[in-house]
DNA sequence: ATCATATGCCTACACTTGTAGACAATCATG
DNA sequence: CATGATTGTCTACAAGTGTAGGCATATGAT
């Protein structure tokens, strides 16, 4: 159980870091307030998650008036890329491809999206086309 | 911490299976010996976890003289799709693309695997264009 | 038959995670 | 000011996870 780099969330902890990264007011009560009606979990449950979050090193605070005020310390997406990361890494070579087809379908991608997507992938073929 | 659907692995059971997945000969003494390698556990350790594969279902046994021949359940592939579907869960809206890109960019694909994704992507785009 | 070895099974223990109650300090309102 | 509501802090506890030691039995070699 060692734990050398960054801090894994825990499922519980994700939801959290989504409400804090999604809204803009983040006292207790506000994130309380979210996840009692998504999650049903009561104040005790939000405050600990919080705390374990600040621990973690997800979350920065600042006192205001008796409250707390709860900013995020780190980016979503740097976050959510190192979660695929350690996808990745419990994952077997060559099931990378199939995992990306899957995740297309599944990710209701906007026509943009697609473009971009579309571009990095030309970008790779050609490269490898040409003896990469 | 309700568990109804399929149990989730953990990151030593996600080796644990992989080495399994991979190799034919699935003793327990083989199972050890390229985790002992690879991630230094012990026999004990390495029981352990077969065990609690076994539990989760991942794992089937048959008897061979005195000992058992571990096989795998469940297909990897499935697997690793439920893993990729736990992840676009903690994932907030518009963020499944800037993962793909990444995901594309470390998950060194061969010629075959991004014409597949081309291919996909290129059904979606006309898809959207007419009107999807 | 004996003895070293391999193997399965049981137990253990610290740390993490999900979930929350209780108590104390603080604040707002009559 | 008294009192109820708000908020933070501490403590708790069951289940999951990483990691492993020890014992008893089965097995192979001499």
């Amino acid at each position: 159980m060692r734990r050398t780099k960054a801090e894994k969330l825990s499922p519980a902890e994700w939801k959290i870091m989504n409400i804090i990264w999604k809204e803009k007011s983040c006292a207790t009560r506000d994130v309380h307030a979210i996840a009692q009606k998504a999650q049903g979990w009561s104040r005790s449950t939000v405050t600990t998650l919080l705390r374990r979050l600040v621990d973690k090193g997800y979350l920065k605070t600042t006192q205001v008036g008796n409250s707390f005020l709860y900013r995020p310390a780190r980016s979503p997406i740097k976050s959510y890329l190192e979660a695929a990361d350690t996808l990745l890494d419990n994952t077997l070579e060559g099931m990378t491809a199939p995992i990306l087809v899957h995740m297309v379908k599944k990710g209701n991608l906007s026509e943009e999206e697609i473009q971009s997507l579309q571009d990095l992938l030309n970008e790779y073929s050609e490269r490898k086309e040409s003896g990469e």
